[in-house]
DNA sequence: ATTCGGATTGACAGCGCTGTCAGGCTTCCG
DNA sequence: CGGAAGCCTGACAGCGCTGTCAATCCGAAT
């Protein structure tokens, strides 16, 4: 590699500035260098000035080791989670990424099947990791074998998910109710023959969204014995295989097919598409997520639209701000949003 | 699991090993303890076993930043990229990811948007970030001043790319191969009025698309100028936008289109099935990277599969292989494959 | 038995940075 | 005008690990 004792050796190579060049550049010490870099309180401006250009002059950048080493802080954030959707995760990670660098941490990805959390390789591998904190995706967040370990290890954490844990730091959307409200669109559309395809036991976040679909649909005096409500498994064919049950009868189909995420509607939308069954006109389809499918679907697709960027971006915020003694809750909640597209309508009152 | 010998384990807070622990149980120095940790050789066997047995013991793991401070290595490879579909980038980090663990290093994301490469930012954080290597994926990997830079800063990096990028390490497929061959199928399938939808100038790989498209058209001797081609940008709606052109007259239009990516074979497929043209029987749409869409349209799309999850493994495999002084070449070049899916099939005659 | 060379091990000095703490200097007040 | 209270600054001791190099041990060669 290069060597250190000799840094005019150069052969074009990098040779790395320490702290102490830029202290000595600066007419400081190493100390006041340091905090200076580290905004720290107590520095006379004119010497911040001074070590800044010099620091600035020598392209100065800190060794993330040492300074790690030094400060037992590692400026690094994990993320947990296990194969969601793509389109999940890279939302996901861009919030995160994002607020990590505005606070100058890095993300790594550690992604862990959920099978194997039990596993005693896990809790090693997550003591090795030796990060700041970590932020657990869906659906690991429903483990509550990970959060216990993550505690024990005395590793901060926070959790998106789709409902409130513990007293873990959470990122939170109200499922239930976003369920509601697009069950309550198709109410006011007029329909009343709704069938539902929910996800799977394994995501907490199926309960909830079939929870608030029949709370509105309880609500609106239906009843729910009339309801057909069909498992899947959040995949586009698990929504085909349900359509093909759901639209096999001519004579009794639902108006309205109310899928818990945005593949599962796919997956009806194109099975009445092979089927000729006009939609919205004969079949009103809505989805949940909001993924790039629903606008590339056609009829484009009515979802509900989870700020999952924000989320990520929040559960690094939630682990890294220090001020959080006080002001900010141990849970931040945010907003959905209902996206109207073409794949609903109101009910066909011929049929 | 538990702390045996634990002497005071106060507060149920975890106590964290030293290396200078597990020296003492098993009896011997540090180093010798480094050493089989680190896998070197001349350790006795059953030296190492007492070693193991004690780390294990104890419950130790190493500290990276310790390790890290004292090797200048980091155990961290950084993935740059830009705004990549996610599921190019979710596939791509699965592969590389997976390298990384399985050498012990971890991933940490590092997004740069190629038009602020330039920027002087960009290379005081490459600095900062301190890893041990970097993979580029496209459309980063285009940027010949990022790759200056990361030389300039003696930063070992691997580029994801379609065509091999001077003399970097480089995970290559032959995109122009493989467009010849979706070409060769469409002619092979009776085609030879076939339009062409090409991606963006600011990708590499719509150039290698273009010309292996190009090269099959010239060898069956057809020609370039009765063949259209139209520019889009990679997105549905540039396909839908080119469909709208090539679908518009009645009388005059190609029995196929090849759109140089899914997303604008989407496009196609939509447009098509929103005017009542049935594919395949009247028209042949295939596109090209097999992502997860092909599987979702109606009528499934005959695409080309790239490796990507091999490439990010391969990105990684590269920069850490200690071994490539001799053997393994700069150029590690990855089979594609053809993917017939639904939406492509014999001319219809009777047109 | 003695020597020699390789295999095995350990002592020690940092890696580059920050926490601690003490000291110098200035300002503000009684 | 003396002293308390800040404000700035620097000396120093590690953080936990690995590189270096010297020491020790062993069987093989002489």
């Amino acid at each position: 590699m290069q060597s250190r004792l000799s840094p005019e050796l150069s052969k074009g190579q990098i040779m790395k500035t320490t702290i102490t060049d830029v202290a000595k550049q600066a007419g400081v010490s190493m100390k006041t260098v340091s905090r200076v870099l580290n905004n720290e309180p107590n520095v006379a401006k004119t010497t911040r000035e001074r070590v800044m250009q010099a620091a600035s002059d020598l392209n100065y950048s800190p060794n993330l080791a040492a300074r790690g080493l030094a400060s037992s802080k590692s400026y690094l954030i994990a993320l947990l989670y296990d194969n969601p959707s793509p389109s999940y995760l890279s939302d996901l990670q861009k919030g995160a990424v994002e607020a990590c660098r505005k606070h100058g941490y890095h993300l790594v990805l550690e992604p862990i099947r959920i099978e194997e959390v039990e596993s005693p390789g896990i809790e090693a591998r997550l003591r090795r990791l030796s990060v700041d904190g970590v932020v657990i995706a869906p659906p690991l967040s429903d483990s509550s074998v990970l959060l216990a370990m993550l505690t024990k290890l005395g590793l901060r954490h926070s959790v998106v998910a789709p409902e409130t844990i513990g007293d873990a730091l959470t990122v939170f959307m109200d499922n239930s109710e976003a369920a509601f409200m697009m069950t309550q669109h198709l109410l006011d559309l007029g329909h009343r023959d709704i069938a539902f395809i929910q996800g799977p036991d394994s995501h907490s976040s199926s309960a909830q969204r079939l929870s608030g679909f029949e709370s509105a649909i309880s609500k609106a005096g239906l009843s729910l014995d009339r309801i057909k409500t069909i498992v899947g498994d959040y995949t586009v064919q698990s929504g085909v295989n349900a359509a093909k049950i759901l639209l096999s009868h001519h004579n009794d189909r639902p108006s309205a097919i109310f899928a818990a995420n945005d593949d599962m509607a796919a997956g009806v939308v194109t099975f009445a598409a092979r089927q000729g069954i006009v939609v919205p006109d004969e079949l009103s389809v809505c989805g949940f997520d909001d993924t790039p499918i629903a606008e590339i679907l056609w009829p484009k697709l009515t979802t509900i639209a989870q700020p999952i960027q924000e989320m990520g971006r929040q559960a690094v915020a939630m682990l890294i701000d220090k001020s959080e003694s006080k002001g900010s809750s141990n849970t931040t909640t945010l907003e959905f949003e209902l996206v109207v597209r073409a794949s609903t309508g109101p009910v066909r009152n011929d049929g």
